[in-house]
DNA sequence: CTGAAAGCGCTTACAG
DNA sequence: CTGAAAGCGCTTACAG
């Protein structure tokens, strides 16, 4: 199991000088898939290359074997920012699958501006990916439509966009169970801080939540609905908003877990109580949403799936299928901070 | 700009047909060092080769170039988890770098286990990156010393081992600014949530903090000192632990923010209110811990600085030089949680 | 079952 | 200043 990568590596041609054969045949028993291996060369000779192989560590040149195939088991991966703990989990997912079926992931920050997002992609064309998975589509950005027309084998991830396939949770279900859970606990002054407008999960979450609410008999003002980053700090500059804005709420919908901590800061600066004097509900249920010293509500989504699931999407894509959609089931976690 | 990837990609003999040169000739002006650019072509075929390689927007193979030069300008990244976001943060630094410098970052998580972490290197080796960069280096591990026998270049991030090069935050002083500022504040019960046993961080920060806190004149219990995970579970198993213990302490360090929101949760559930009943502190200052109901102390460390750092020394690895270790300094800010 | 050849897209001495 | 050739390490029809 050596690799000794320190100087030269081992090629097929050393493998065939060493074995006094051809570097085709020794090619052809190591690489080929299961069925042609079989009749590539006899069983004799088939052992003695896989057993040298083996013994000098050989690893077969990716760039050499790119440059002659036209395929690079690269998968390109952009996503706003993998300090965002959503993207990263959704990542892990997807480097999981994607070594599953032999390719490697290539992961790239854009920042969520459109300028770095066009930038990332070149870039990632540019290294001849095979395909792409875009974690951080904007609903008014015209990359998509983009690449299609230059027939770049692509899906979305954990956001969607109308006319293109994509890996999600339902966040239309999303927003809906928050709605329903927060009308059972009897609330009627409910707020939403909605996340980023360009957004398909903020869109959707909080457009799914006020629609269910006014269907149940709610009433929800327009100024109650504030957009936001995503971040803690976003939250809670939208929760000052909120709370500045006169009528304070006895429930917010945050459409981001890290958005919730934010307001539950911003409350309890406000001499509020969590929980007691005001619900919070989130988004994701990342690990810190039970582990706070307030839990905190929140609709679990599966993002390690999603990834897994964008990763067998593309799959489907670069095989030249038509791929639909996926959205996987979101689940409310009831805990303190709405209970 | 227009890059037509949809079908075969625009080859250096596409253009030197075009022109009707010879396409090394196309190769000196494009790829050459500016200096011997220079003299590789009469100024006027200079410019038609970068008007037409503009124009039809050629990107060069980096297949076929790495087959060549025998460099692939990849970097690789080895990282316990990016759902970690301090280690998130250091790599979006790596990523601004080495773009800065012509390379790409290649991740990878371990999950701080040996035998993953042995696949990873292996996988990204497979794919002939340049150099690597560690950043789930084990205190007791063997991987290192089998890659420098190999000639790898790499470098640590992160965590420090003796006897290699890395860039870290100084742990070491982290861990004395901690001990300095309870003890200034009148604490007498300490306790501290060391994380992991086998990560430098977490060592050097526990021993820093309590060998200052006893040359202070302060007494800690080896009982006092609990090992965990870093994240908020862990910390929230510690500080369980730290308090069934019986003697309650008025001061807990925990050596990473996650679990120093842990270790709030479990003192809220047992009546304590954090900051005034008892303190805590964290580590590396994430964006969260400014942002928390009770914002919370905690030691700033410069996170994605350390990426770029660890860019700059593998740069100097790579060139042959004797890269030194860079250990950047810490500042502790004191908030709500501790003041 | 195995060999020989061509070629993927580059770069780089070597000529002139 | 420019061209022609060789070769990086593979794969894959084509023969036999």
């Amino acid at each position: 199991m050596e690799n000794n990568t320190s100087e030269r590596a081992v090629t097929l041609k050393d493998l065939a000088r060493e074995l006094g054969i051809h570097p085709s045949t020794v090619s052809r028993v190591l690489h080929s898939d299961p069925a042609s291996a079989r009749g590539a060369a006899s069983e004799a000779t088939a052992q003695r290359i896989r057993d040298l192989a083996a013994e000098v560590g050989y690893s077969p040149d990716p760039q050499a074997t790119s440059l002659r195939t036209r395929r690079t088991r690269l998968l390109g991966v952009v996503v706003p920012r993998l300090s965002d703990l959503v993207l990263a989990i959704m990542y892990e997912g997807i480097e999981d699958a994607a070594a599953r079926v032999g390719y490697s992931a290539f992961v790239t920050n854009s920042r969520d501006d459109e300028r770095e997002q066009r930038r990332k992609v070149e870039m990632m064309l540019a290294r001849r990916v095979d395909g792409l998975i875009i974690g951080d589509s904007h609903l008014d950005g015209d990359v998509l439509p983009d690449l299609r027309r230059r027939a770049v084998p692509f899906v979305l991830m954990n956001r969607r966009h109308p006319g293109f396939p994509s890996a999600t949770c339902d966040d239309i279900r999303g927003g809906e169970l928050v709605a329903e859970h927060l009308w059972d606990k009897g609330h009627q002054q409910v707020a939403v801080i909605a996340g980023e407008p360009y957004a398909s999960t903020a869109v959707d979450r909080t457009s799914a939540f006020v629609e269910r609410w006014r269907e149940l008999g709610g009433d929800i003002a327009e100024d109650s609905i504030v957009w936001s980053r995503f971040d803690t700090q976003g939250g809670r500059e939208a929760a000052e908003k909120i709370l500045a804005s006169g009528k304070a709420p006895t429930a917010v919908f945050a459409v981001n877990d890290f958005a919730a901590i934010g307001a539950m800061g911003a409350l309890r600066a406000h001499g509020l109580t969590v929980g007691r004097d005001c619900a919070v509900v989130g988004y994701n249920d990342t690990s810190l949403a039970a582990e706070l010293p307030i839990p905190l509500s929140s609709v679990r989504s599966p993002m390690a799936e999603i990834g897994r699931n964008a990763v067998r999407m593309l799959q489907g894509v670069l095989r030249g299928e038509d791929v639909e959609s996926v959205r996987l089931e979101p689940a409310l976690q009831v805990r303190e901070s709405s209970a």
